[in-house]
DNA sequence: TAATTTATGTAGCACCTGCTACAATCAAGA
DNA sequence: TCTTGATTGTAGCAGGTGCTACATAAATTA
């Protein structure tokens, strides 16, 4: 890796932890160039343009899920109704939580086309629907997309504050 | 109701019917006014803030999702199977495909609790349920909110380009 | 009719937005 | 060593942001 390679990770690295921590609400140029220990003109100068950073930070995010939740779930198979209630249960993980509520975030700007979170939304989906196959015994494997559908469904709803 | 109240309820109108249209990416207090053909100096002084024309629209979609809801799919009571996939059918429905785009937009701005998103964001979701509670047959309407979460889930992958 | 309140236009403030032009510095190859 | 290209700082542009100060017009009240 060149040393601009090494240094444009490091940004990535530290950007992405930043909008799971605090969302995408208020990600200005300046901020994130702060947020990287740089400039807002070496950011450019490094990504092309702003929305060139969120979609590496993006593809980062979902890079890092399948390894989160291997770290948290661990690798065994499970059936799809056990699996759907771990995968529930993580909502009370607060680093899990943040990654969630980003995650609807990327959701609410891509539901229009909009890039670069379009692209990052089903690159994130179809890692989410790829793990939950590849942790479910095999006869529920045909669930994982059901399965997929009403964990998201509780987690928006648990976010939004409806008591279940 | 006032000739000020009128001419509120009358912008309020334009703006959410925009909204619903356009999304809620690139809302400025001047293309909101041209909307709602005032200016920005009137928006404030109608609404006082940015917010508080929003929180209204917001409130505008919410009280409108239910007749929405009633025009389409009438009252008839549904097993909970039934009403699912009927309401899920109705993303097809280019004027509910639209509102629902809407909807996951505010649940973006919403999951960390910023104003006026936060509280619209419940507000329809109760709405949402309420509703769906109205039209389940009596032995079903424990499944309402399971329901919602389904309902949700796959309307959301749905949009995010996610085959099922 | 005079006084007072309500409604609205004009102009602008202070700040933020993504991005760029230009120049300077630095490292590496000839 | 000289030159060339990669890297980075400084300053700023053009446009947008929510909102406000001030003045005027219009409606209402005394």
């Amino acid at each position: 890796m060149s040393k601009v390679e090494a240094k444009k990770e490091q940004i990535i690295q530290k950007v992405t932890h930043y909008m799971i921590l605090e969302g995408l609400a208020d990600v200005g140029l300046r901020k994130l160039a702060a947020v990287g220990g740089t400039s807002d003109r070496m950011l450019i100068y490094y990504f092309g343009t702003k929305d060139g950073l969120i979609g590496e930070a993006m593809a980062t995010v979902a890079a890092g899920l399948s390894m989160q939740l291997d770290a948290v779930l661990g690798e065994e198979k499970r059936d799809a109704q056990t699996l759907l209630n771990e995968l529930y249960a993580l909502n009370q993980v607060p680093e899990f939580n943040l990654t969630i509520r980003l995650w609807f975030e990327v959701i609410g700007l891509a539901v229009r086309g909009r890039e670069p979170y379009a692209s990052s939304a089903l690159a994130i989906a179809q890692n989410w629907v790829r793990w939950v196959e590849s942790r479910l015994i095999e006869e529920d494997v045909p669930k994982a997309k059901t399965l997929f559908a009403e964990l998201e469904g509780r987690l928006m709803i648990n976010l939004i504050g409806v008591e279940i």
